[in-house]
DNA sequence: TCTATTACTGCACTCAGTACAACAAACCGA
DNA sequence: TCGGTTTGTTGTACTGAGTGCAGTAATAGA
């Protein structure tokens, strides 16, 4: 991702908008595996260094809605909410205006190994997250294998609900319906 | 991973085993990263393009043994084992004479983005492999919520119980004692 | 105007992964 | 024994992601 700026300095140009914009339109014509790096700075009139300035990778740019909605999470999870709350609110701020590229890409690509380890690297901070919350909020031991078991069955039922709330078209129902309803299929207490 | 042969034509050297044994030493001595392809082919004394005719990715070297795993399950999940009943067959197999190289080198290299990401891509398919099973034994429709939610929850509880394994030492307690207890926090039925 | 700080560029490099043509070793049927 | 077929192995050339770094540009503040 890398995000945060301090105010001293050359300031930023519109670098990371441009590239973002780029990239989505060459998705669109080319597909995201038939573009390069390279074609995405050309087109922004940016170069190469510098969109490493502003994503770790390529598949960055697919995720970029979802390292929001992680972000956002994250900083509830600091904030103290307790899991499903935070589930919660993240799921609630986020809307169907626009379709994640991710999304658009995963019909043209279908799951190809790439996209699916990439769509993990946020899964494990996700529930990563998880667990660091319900050590809090619950008596759970650090290591314990009913933590991580719990942990792993919350993020699966988001995984789920955001598969269905893709698949079914952002816009049919809400994320947050869908979390409802997966999230009952998980008995969490007990 | 790459496997199966006929016995028509040119036979095989022993390339492939070759490989994975510099390849282990190679992990030991410089790590994972510290290693190129370059490096394992040229001690094993055989082409680097030999070695894509056996391995689809460097990563693939760290998953041996998992990748066995899961190709033994998808046979038992095949044959109509139910999930439960596949996963413990699956699990007794699995010995605790070698110590899997994604172990070995998550140790070193911590859990970064790369083995990480190359982890889920085995999570995915079996995931996906749960997910036949469920169908051919219960009643779920194929592209359910719940479908994907108990399906998420069983890998996930997979996932747990692989990793307590790993974290006590494979030789403590057998990988079968840890998924029984991880699958019994997971309330499959209701 | 000078300086510190940050943004941006250019360039050279490493390495994973792909593509493909050529060659080697086995088997088979004639 | 001789082609022909099949499959394993090699060499080579290529693409493209990601890294490292030195150098330059633009700003704020002293």
């Amino acid at each position: 991702m890398m995000r945060e700026r301090r105010s001293v300095g050359r300031p930023r140009a519109s670098s990371r908008d441009t590239i973002e914009e780029a990239a989505a339109e060459l998705f669109l014509e080319q597909s995201y595996a038939g573009t390069t790096i390279d074609d995405i700075t050309q087109r922004a009139g940016v170069s190469r260094a510098t969109y490493f300035n502003y994503f770790d990778s390529k598949s960055d740019l697919l995720w970029i809605d979802a390292d929001q909605a992680i972000e956002r999470f994250s900083e509830c999870v600091g904030a103290g909410f307790k899991v499903l709350d935070a589930i919660a609110t993240v799921a609630s701020e986020v809307g169907s205006e626009r379709v994640p590229l991710v999304v658009a890409q995963s019909d043209v690509m279908g799951t190809g190994d790439e996209l699916v380890a990439s769509g993990f690297v946020r899964v494990a901070r996700v529930t990563t997250l998880i667990r660091a919350a319900l050590v809090a909020e619950s008596s759970e031991e650090p290591g314990s294998l009913s933590l991580h078991v719990r942990a792993n069955c919350l993020s699966g039922a988001i995984i789920a609900a955001w598969g269905a709330w893709i698949a079914g078209g952002v816009s049919r129902r809400s994320l947050a319906e869908y979390l409802n309803d997966a999230l009952a299929l998980v008995k969490l207490e007990q």
